[in-house]
DNA sequence: TGCCAGGAAGCCG
DNA sequence: CGGCTTCATGGC
C-alpha cells in the first residue's frame, strides 16, 4: 500500500551544494521552464500520467524535499518513481564525483575551483526533446535571443497551469511538434533552417527512432556522439552538448573550457 | 551601423 | 577531410 504524503524526500550524495546547484539554475531571467523563490526550485513537471507544479527545497542538507504545489502527487508507484528518477536526473545526483574531486585536488589548475564550486553539480536537463530544441534554439544566435525563443516556443506549444494567479507552462510535446510544418513553426521569428531540424527531430522521436533510452543502450559516449551527429540539426557541439546535459556524460565535459 | 552570437548543412576540391 | 558559403534574427 502507498502511503499518501504531502512530500518525498530524496536523500543526496556528499558532494552535493543545493543553493550553488540553485544558483545555476537561477542564472538567467529569461528562463521559462522553471523558476527560483527563497531557496527553493518551482518547476512543473510532467512524467508518467502526473503533471504538476512541484517545489523542491532541502531543508536540511541530507536530502531535497518534494512537494507538490498544484496538481497532484503520483498516484501510481510508476509515476512515483518516474518523479523521483526525473528530480535525480536533474540534479545529476547518480553521479559519484569523489574520483573527480580527488583528482581535481591535486591539480593546482582546477583545485581553486574545486573549492570554489564546491558541490556544484552539472545540472541536466533530463527530458531529451527538451534537451534538443534547447540545442537547436541556441544555434547561432545570442543566449538572450534564445531564451525568447524557447519562451515563444514553449507558450505557443505548450499546456500550462494557473498557480496562485500565474501561469506555469509544460514543454510541448514532439507529437504536437512533428505535425506542424515549417510554415507555422517558423511564425515565432526562428529560422526555417531551425523549423527544419526541430520538425524532423520531433518526427524521429514521434517514430521511436530516437529517444533517450535508446541513446543511452548504445553505452559509449563516442557512438552516442556519432549516432547523435548523423541527425539533421545535431553537428558536434549540439551532440556533445546533449551528452553533457543530458545524457549524463558529466565526466566528458571539457576542461579545455573551464574556464 | 555593423559585427556577431552556446552552429550546422551544403557544396566544392 | 578541410575550407568556404549560406542561413537569418536580435543584441549590443
Amino acid at each position: 500500500m502507498v502511503a499518501m504524503t504531502d512530500s518525498i524526500d530524496i536523500p543526496v550524495p556528499d558532494i552535493f551544494d543545493f543553493d550553488r546547484n540553485l544558483v545555476f539554475l537561477n542564472r538567467n531571467e529569461d528562463e521559462c521552464m522553471h523558476e527560483v523563490i527563497e531557496r527553493s526550485l518551482i518547476k512543473p513537471i510532467e512524467v508518467g500520467s502526473m503533471r504538476s507544479l512541484v517545489k523542491i527545497s532541502a531543508p536540511h542538507d541530507t536530502a531535497l524535499r518534494l512537494t507538490i504545489l498544484a496538481g497532484s502527487m503520483p498516484e501510481s508507484k510508476d509515476d512515483q518513481e518516474l518523479l523521483i528518477t526525473y528530480i535525480k536526473n536533474l540534479f545529476d545526483l547518480n553521479t559519484d564525483l569523489q574520483p573527480f574531486y580527488k583528482m581535481a585536488k591535486q591539480d593546482p589548475l582546477l583545485k581553486d575551483l574545486v573549492e570554489e564550486y564546491d558541490g556544484l553539480r552539472i545540472v541536466q536537463i533530463p527530458d531529451l526533446f527538451e534537451a534538443l530544441c534547447w540545442g537547436v534554439f541556441g544555434q547561432q544566435i545570442n543566449l538572450r535571443f534564445a531564451y525568447q525563443l524557447k519562451r515563444q516556443f514553449v507558450e505557443k506549444y505548450g499546456e500550462s497551469l494557473v498557480y496562485q494567479g500565474k501561469t506555469y507552462w509544460f514543454f510541448p510535446h514532439y507529437e504536437k511538434i512533428a505535425s506542424l510544418s515549417v510554415e507555422e513553426l517558423s511564425e515565432i521569428k526562428m529560422t526555417r533552417r531551425k523549423s527544419e531540424y526541430m520538425i524532423g527531430i520531433a518526427q524521429l522521436m514521434t517514430s521511436g527512432e530516437l529517444s533517450k533510452d535508446k541513446l543511452l543502450q548504445l553505452g559509449d559516449p563516442a557512438i552516442i556522439e556519432k549516432d547523435l551527429v548523423t541527425i539533421r540539426g545535431i553537428g558536434p557541439w549540439t551532440a556533445n552538448y546533449l551528452l553533457m546535459r543530458c545524457l549524463g556524460f558529466t565526466s566528458a565535459f571539457p576542461i579545455d573550457d573551464v574556464g
